[in-house]
DNA sequence: GAGTGTGAAGTAATTCACAGCG
DNA sequence: CGCTGTGAATTACTTCACACTC
């Protein structure tokens, strides 16, 4: 009896994003069942971790057979809030921006852009794929007409803020930041950060550590 | 006396990073001292969280004042391993690699962008900023040539894993990938992901979580 | 006084290990 | 038998709280 529920921790809904990317993924011919095992190997973790975390949400694995990949991708959708489809407008529209717009796994898995911002004179006006190109200053606007519930920031660190604050305005919960600052948002809204420069000095550091370690 | 050391868990050196855009990001006026109050409130954790991360490595701070932020900031580089000039290759050069080709932040931290490679001939022999684009199946010499340290790969799932090899081949020992599948890398070779879906369906998860506890 | 550095206490996440079911 | 589901044990991480120093 697990509750849809409370107490999940954060990385336990990462691994659940992942398993479903590897269910996606299964060759034909391993699309029947899945064990915890194959499932663990491929999304690099163990298969107690995978059993562990498929637990939180409910026991849909037949034993001493493993999870019908089909029915999983399903369940897995549903939890992850991908049974709807999300409406997704892009603030700022840069070469990082333009590489998210057209990031084939996001409209794949049911995200869909309906609208886009930014503050340069020489974009506002033009159309990516059917969409024009909105001015900064008519943002909140925009995002209440084309009911954006996730905003895309790729805008620079200075005005991420007062950007943010305008997005909240305008009634978005979510947001998926990437510029490099930490976003104050009241509560309700939820700011999940792409850090890319720290991702990659975690690499510089753990390259630097095992040189070290050598000699 | 710390040590330089072991058991120091991914997320603290990840927060380390973010202290150090912190410092970085100081107005003039705030560049004097720091303390971990500050800190933890621009990096989004606590005063003791920063204390305690600081002092993995060492005890820079002086009691009743705070951190300098000038030799914070030195430290912080130095513990990343962000003294040495990092020569980093792209692979992939399609618009996330553009992007990430682009972002000034990792040129700002003193990576070097030393080659680009791709397999689509059309871009093959054009050049981004002096650095002509290379072929696929010349990469291996082409990393070796360069001196690459770093590789950010930017290339279709189908494919990464076999690029990946012979990324290791070439030597490469530090892998960011944007790739959506977990690679295989032998001992030595560290590999870092970016994942992007994962992110945004961590945010619709949160999202629909927060309307079922509303009503 | 103000703010660091750090053991000790408290929480959270992961792994173990095995009962139980198909 | 094989593989899930899950309490119990373990390990990792964070927060507390206070001695110590400037």
């Amino acid at each position: 009896m697990p509750p849809s529920s409370r107490k999940v921790s954060e990385s336990a809904i990462r691994r659940l994003s992942i398993y479903l990317r590897v269910l996606e993924r299964l060759e034909p011919g391993e699309e029947g069942t899945v064990s915890s095992q194959i499932l663990a190997e491929r999304a690099g973790t163990t298969a107690a971790q995978v059993r562990k975390d498929l637990s939180l949400f409910g026991s849909f694995g037949k034993r001493g057979l493993g999870y019908s990949a089909a029915s999983l991708k399903d369940r897995l959708r549903e939890i992850l809030g991908l049974s709807k489809h999300w409406r997704v407008a892009l603030v700022g529209a840069g070469r990082m921006g333009a590489a998210l717009f057209e990031y084939p796994h996001f409209r794949r898995r049911g995200f869909e852009f309906v609208s886009i911002i930014d503050s340069d004179p020489k974009k506002i006006g033009t159309s990516w794929d059917d969409l024009t190109i909105r001015a900064a200053d008519t943002m909140e606007q925009a995002l209440r007409e084309c009911g954006a519930e996730i905003v895309i920031l790729t805008v620079p660190a200075r005005s991420a803020q007062e950007v943010t604050d305008a997005v909240v305005r305008a009634g978005v919960r979510g947001i998926m930041n990437f510029a490099p600052v930490q976003l104050k948002v009241p509560p309700g809204v939820r700011v999940n950060a792409v850090r890319l420069t720290v991702e990659l000095e975690a690499l510089t550091f753990a390259l630097r550590a095992d040189e070290d370690g050598d000699g």
